[in-house]
This record gives C-alpha cells, structure tokens and sequence, in this order.
DNA sequence: GTGAAAGCGCTAACAC
DNA sequence: GTGTTAGCGCTTTCAC
C-alpha cells in the first residue's frame, strides 16, 4: 500500500542507491538518473519512510520540549524561540505536556530512551538532581527557564536572585519600605527560592528590616495569590508594596487588593515576575520582571544540539539577562 | 554503545524471540524465561529501541497535534482532554506550532507522511479543503474547534452559528437593541463566517434591523479588538452592547473603552467568545460562551483513533455543546 | 515454549 | 556514476 524507495527504483529504472543519493542531495549522481528519480518520486508521491532511515542513521532530528503545562505565555514564547534556531539547524521541535504529574513525564521521558527523539528540554522538571545526572550520562538533556540544585546537566535560565533583587530595589526605589512576598511553600523550587534570596538581599542592602510577618508562601495556582493579598491586609501594618514570584499570582493579588478597596499602583503597588503577555492586557497593566524568552529559546537549543553532536558534553549552566518593566501596578 | 535486544537475549541466555515476547507481554512465555529476561532488561538497563519496532509494526502510537500558536488556553485544554483519553487508548500526544505560517504548517506535516506519527488534529489550519480532502485521502487526519468548508474530513466544533446566536440572544434579553459586532475579515475562516450569520439571526428573531454600520471586521489581533471598540465609540449613535468572536478581542475592546471613559458591564456590555482562563482574572470579569474543551479533545482524539485502526474511514462533522456565561463584562 | 530467520524501509560501504 | 548488499533493532511467522 505504502510505497517505498523501491517503487521509485523501478519506476526510475535505477537502483535503491541512487534513488537514495538523490533524495539526500549526494551529488555522485548524473544529471540524467536524478531527473528521473525525481519524476518517480512526484509520479508515486513518495514521501520516505523516516523510521527507516531514522534506525539506520541513528538520529531524529527531532528534539522533544516537556513541560508542566502549555498554558503559560512564558513557555509558548520560549519554545517559539526554540523553533526558530532548530529550524536554522535542521531540528524539528515537538512538545508534550505533563500536568505536572511526575508519572506523565516519565512516560514522556521515554520518547528519549527509545530513540524516537535525539534529546529533551525540560521547561521546569520533577526529576531530582541524582536522577537529571544519571540520565545526562547517556542522553542529551537540558534544563531551560528553572535548573536544578545540584544537577550537573545544561541550563539556560535569567538569575533569579538578581532579578528579583532588581524588581524589589526598584519598589524600593519608589519609596517602599513594608514590602510583602508571595512566594512558595517548597525546599526544590530552585527559582522560586533564589527569588525569595533576592528579595531578602535587596531589603538588606537598603537597610530594611527582615519582616517574617511579610512572607506569605504556598504554590503557583491563581488563588494563592488572592489569600496572600488577603492576608497582607489583615495585618495591622500592612505592606505598602508586594513583589510576587509570579506575574499569575501578582495579578490574583492585584484583583483580590480591589475586592478589598485596594487599587493597585495607587494604594498598594504590585509587582510580578515573567512577563506574561496578560500582564499588558490587565488593568492595571502589570509591573513585572521579564525573561529573554526568545533568545533562552535559541540558547538551548543551540547549545543542546551541539551536545547531540558532541563526543563532550557542556553540562554548563548558561544566564541570561532580565529586565525590569515597571507597569501602572507599581504607580505612576 | 546503545544496548540492543540481542544483548538482552544474550544475557538472559535465550532467543531475541523470547525477549521480543516477554517484551509485549506474550503468554507464550515459561516463568523462567521471562523471570530470565526481566532480570537482564535490569542490569542491562535496556530500553527498545522504537524506531526498530515502530518499523516492524508499521505504527508508532503516536499523534501529532498542530496549532497556530500554543498561546491560547483554548488550546492547552483541548491538547489535555486529547492527552487524557490517549492514554486511555495507548497513545502519546505530540505537539507543534505552527506560528500561522503555512510553510512551517506543511512541514510539520511531513512528520506523518514520513511515517513519524500515526495521525494529525488540526487546531485551526491554513490548507484549504481540497487539500485536506487529497490528504484524508491517504492519512489520518482530524480537525478540531475549526472546520474547513467543503473539507470531508473528521471534524470536532462547537456549533458555532447557534452559539453566537445564544449569546447575542443573551444580550438582547438584557435590553440592547443596538450591538455591535466585531469580527473577521475573511472568506475562510469558517468558524467567524458562522459566529457572524448567529449574530445576524439574532437579530433578525428579535426584530431588530441589521445595521451595516455596527460590523467591524478586522483580524484577531489583540489591538483589533480596541480599534473596533474606537470605531463604535466614533459614531453618533454608539451601540451599548458589543459582541466579539474572541475573548481576546473582547478583552481588548473592554481595555479601550475603558480609556475612552465607559465602564464594561455598566456604561456598554461586551462578550467575547471561548471562555479563556483570563476571563475570570478580567476586571470587569468577561461574559462568554464556552467550548467543552476537554470534550472535544476526547472526543477527537477517540474517533481519530478508530479511524486510525479502521478501514473506512468516519469523516463525519461532530457538533458539540456550547454554553453561555454571564460575567461583569455585561452588567449586574 | 522456544529459536531461526525473514523482512519492515532505509543508508552507506564496497565493488565495479 | 551506479548497483549490490549488509545491516540498523525490532516483531513475527514458521518449524520444532
């Protein structure tokens, strides 16, 4: 039913080989044979098999994006990114989704173990370091957007202490000296902890008081940022800024603060991270931190695809800039 | 370097045969042999190698899903109702973005005429149906939220004529008598064509002249939903209510209006369609009408599958529920 | 219950 | 410049 190059052998009138040679753009082939394989091919409607050349090359071409969901505009932004570069090197990019289940990414994972793709990016993974080392040995993985203590593998991602150390020197900049946190409740976010560090080194380096009244963590849904707005004002000193490690839960916050009688950028300032796109569409629009995601795109996959070809593998960690934008949320 | 099945046989001291069927869970199996065989799978740490398998058995248990834009949680919950009932059928998702560019479209593709994948949903597509029907032809194909006209082929959407026409019933009943419409200026975009003719039908029920000055028809771009919204608010007789054909649209009309002195919800009502997640983190939040996105991820993916594994082929058109729901954005 | 061997579609080494 | 052929890793018939 299907046809194969041997269909276009013997409607070509030569042998595998050279219709092979011609598909892969050999050029020890006369003018004459490569005309005819090619009318073959248009007259069949070839398309090769590429499990085929794929067991016999031992390569995909392919390289699989795993991550915790596809709705974060963050992710989408980055793996656009992704493309562009894979594109410029004969890569194609897949991605999956894992729900953050760690069942659903190891199945994922699979695609790796089975050869049917060269290598993976993990946009944010639930492996731990010992198991992301012991698969670096023979696979070529990387970590893109949030590495992992201790994990000796590739990884591009913005520095996350700075960053968040930049955005809260900038509320502070503006006069704020009570400055809530909204981060999360967990020992392995590594990202989430590095901004938590930032945000205590920018208090320090301005002589503000460490507040453990001013902490409010639990995880990354929605709503967390709502109760970390709601608990902020039942203090009896509230803040007069919160910097949330996330631009969702900055805007939960900002929403929940206008239940409250509290506007954002006027009686409270607010303050994200990431840059979603939303944050421009919200009212008011989202001060926040934003990640180079284009270029941590074409970063990682660059430097994952040399690893595909490489007897060595570079299991650096790579830092990319960020940006501070300061929106309506944070006043003025 | 990579172990393969005969290193397996070889260790555990029988046939790759043997190996091959402990492997797929053949009965035809002593205990011994296959007690044998787990235990070299484990010391070797072996994992099949797919290509081979996927080559033998002509199948591969994977489906590809391509999209415009993996930026839309439209999207990213089909992709999780397809993930779901996958599973349940012994099948991956795999994903890919297109960037609305039909090249990258095309080539993506290849990836099941190659062999690569075992069928493709198309989220929204840039082939046209004659295309797609040469396509179905050969190929596995489904289309999902998004209908081509004229295409006979496996389709899964909302009906998208009786859902405008409940939502512009909707606003009717809340009094508006005068509503515009913000649209799409295309020929193809068989989804919008449908949105339009349920707006105009509402009208026409409800007795209420179609004015030709309350269309404004553009892309769906962000920023067209505030040009359309500058528009209306241009003319003498400004509509009070205001029905987009996407959230995303509707969003940005709400922005706009905002900026022009009216209040979405109190000053003009405004609905969108599709019902993304930022509807509810919206202020005002936003009135829509919402697809089963999960629904119609099983949906497709069950009947892709069955086409998959069948002869015949069903290329029926398969309408699913919509509902309408009522937000801030349009008042009380 | 097990093994030998053919063959899935392709590439590439080798011979001419 | 071209053809023959081995073999990538696997499943599955067939014979025992």
């Amino acid at each position: 039913m299907s046809v194969t190059i041997k269909d276009v052998a013997r409607e070509a009138g030569v042998s595998v080989a050279t219709v092979s040679r011609v598909l892969n753009g050999s050029c020890n082939v006369s003018e004459e044979s490569s005309q005819k394989v090619c009318e073959a091919v248009e007259k069949l409607k070839y398309s090769p098999n590429f499990l085929g050349r794929n067991l016999r090359k031992r390569e995909t071409n392919v390289i699989l994006v795993i991550m915790p969901t596809s709705e974060h505009s963050l992710y989408s932004k980055i793996i656009m990114g992704m493309q562009k570069q894979a594109e410029k090197l004969g890569y194609d990019i897949i991605s999956a989704v894992t729900g953050s289940a760690s069942t659903v990414e190891a199945r994922q994972m699979t695609m790796l173990f089975n050869r049917t793709v060269d290598g993976v990016v993990l946009l944010g993974t639930l492996y731990d370091a010992e198991a992301l080392n012991r698969l670096a040995q023979n696979y070529d993985i990387a970590l893109c957007c949030e590495g992992v203590e201790g994990a000796n593998v590739l990884t591009v991602a913005v520095d996350d202490e700075q960053a968040a150390f930049d955005a809260v020197t900038a509320l502070i900049r503006k006069g704020h000296r009570r400055i809530g946190f909204v981060g999360i409740d967990s020992k392995t976010a590594i990202s989430a902890i590095a901004r938590e560090n930032g945000y205590r080194r920018a208090l320090k380096e301005h002589g503000i008081t460490d507040d453990p009244e001013l902490y409010y963590r639990e995880n990354y849904e929605y709503d967390c940022g709502g109760r970390a707005m709601e608990y902020f004002a039942s203090l009896k000193e509230r803040p007069s800024a919160v910097f949330a490690i996330s631009d969702l839960l900055a805007i939960s916050a900002i929403n929940k603060a206008r239940d409250l009688g509290l506007e954002a950028g006027k009686d409270i300032a607010i303050m994200g991270f990431d840059n979603i796109t939303m944050c421009d569409m919200m009212y008011p629009t989202v001060s926040t931190v934003e990640q180079p995601c284009e270029k941590m795109g074409e970063l990682v996959i660059s430097k994952l695809i040399s690893n595909i070809r490489a007897d060595i593998k570079d299991n650096r960690y790579y830092t990319v800039r960020h940006n501070v934008i300061m929106r309506e949320s944070t006043g003025n």
